[in-house]
DNA sequence: GCCATTTTGTTCCCACGTTCACAAACTCCT
DNA sequence: AGGAGTTTGTGAACGTGGGAACAAAATGGC
């Protein structure tokens, strides 16, 4: 029962439309840059890949931004929802654990552009130390609370090896990181408050070959007669 | 209806525990590896961060592989589990686009250990051709076709840039492939019996920084009286 | 053999998310 | 100005998923 601000309305966005806000976002930017200057809710909906019905309620979650009988205005909706994520700000981030992944997480350009900077990269492998990624230096690990102190990090990036995520994680939390991206293929224990977002590249195929196994299956039961030989 | 094996029974498997049937598994090889002959629901739901009674339930759609009173057989229930995602089988897939996160996605040890085998790295820049990533040599994007035929390929991973994603799903698809990784920022349109999954690290961060800046604003809201009051 | 104990498999219920369908509201044309 | 045509915002129905609670089944002690 925290105090409310009165100029918000009720201001309970479901999980699953913020999930959905940042694909929004990114299709608004791609009709802006077509030189796209207002679209339909049918129009942004194909855009990014979901029903029209359930953008316009995502979007009602926000506020009234449409005009009935015309549409959205692709700006004004565009900074609506990135106001509402928060990356009109910007967003200092640490990653941990310089190896293939954190390179390629480092490099990638995704980050700066939508309001995320990469301020600090730490490994706890000295040989990597100094070395430049990204025109960053990577710095030794224990450096982590000084550099979250100073740059008021508050999101931090887990890319180091199963074994280690959990320990990085108690120092992130420690140093006062409050939100944490996990690459690592492991189950992460924080404290409530702090929230971890998973991202596991194995997992992913896996549902994917459950699919794909099922596929073959259900066209070799579809294609096999079931009467004769199949004695049960 | 198809026809159904006699051995099975209902065989439909909602798909939130689908997706979590990796993380028991994962779970059940750290736990075989500690020696942990047997388990309860409790100790695989503590170990795979989920609430027992959905992983019995998760687990009951499978069959009945415990033993009431005892607990489930680890090395006989990771067997189950495996079999049923299909990863006991061996996987070929191929990785499109071997930029830096196409690097690390090749060097990945996860994919291997899991029943998938990279057996091409493609890549439309000529000047990566023949280089060698993870032991792997870099061909042409043409030669998508002829791999997929020789090896058999179902499963494709596209690590390109967003403008060439969609390009490189529709020649995944005439090629014969059926089930899509995408890391590419974009949103792919494939028909019907392919199957899509989306990595989307900004989009991650993203729903991160909605979230800490809620707790930022909350923090703020309670201390401060509100601002403005914006009635209609 | 029988009872107490443990733990699974399942049922019931609630909350959340998705989709349909439609009234409200805006534009444009005559 | 008024009506026809659009398109938003939302109420209501529907389906899926999560969690508590309990009956069924196994073990072990006596």
């Amino acid at each position: 029962m925290t105090a409310r601000n009165s100029s918000e309305t009720a201001r309970v966005i479901p999980e699953a439309t913020v999930a959905r806000l940042p694909v929004y976002l990114r299709a608004l930017t791609a009709l802006a840059e077509s030189g796209i200057r207002t679209c339909s809710s049918e129009d942004l909906a194909v855009a990014a890949g979901v029903n029209s019905a359930k953008l316009r309620k995502d979007l009602s979650y926000l506020g009234s931004y449409g005009t009935r009988g015309v549409g959205y205005d692709v700006d004004y909706l565009r900074y609506q929802i990135a106001r509402e994520i928060g990356v009109t700000q910007d967003w200092p981030v640490v990653i941990v654990g310089i190896g293939n992944l954190g390179h390629a997480l480092a490099n990638y350009s995704g980050f700066r552009s939508r309001g995320f900077r990469v301020v600090a990269l730490l490994d706890a492998d000295p040989h990597l130390h100094d070395e430049l990624v990204a025109g960053v230096a990577v710095r030794p690990f224990d450096d982590l609370e000084a550099i979250v102190a100073e740059h008021g990090v508050a999101i931090g990036v887990i890319a180091t090896p199963a074994v280690s995520a959990q320990n990085v994680a108690d120092r992130m939390v420690a140093a006062g990181i409050t939100s944490i991206l996990n690459f690592a293929p492991s189950v992460l224990s924080v404290p409530d408050g702090v929230d971890v977002r998973k991202v596991d590249l194995s997992i992913e195929l896996q549902i994917l070959a459950y699919h794909e196994q099922r596929k073959a299956h259900d066209a070799a039961g579809a294609a096999l007669p079931p009467v004769e030989g199949a004695a049960l």
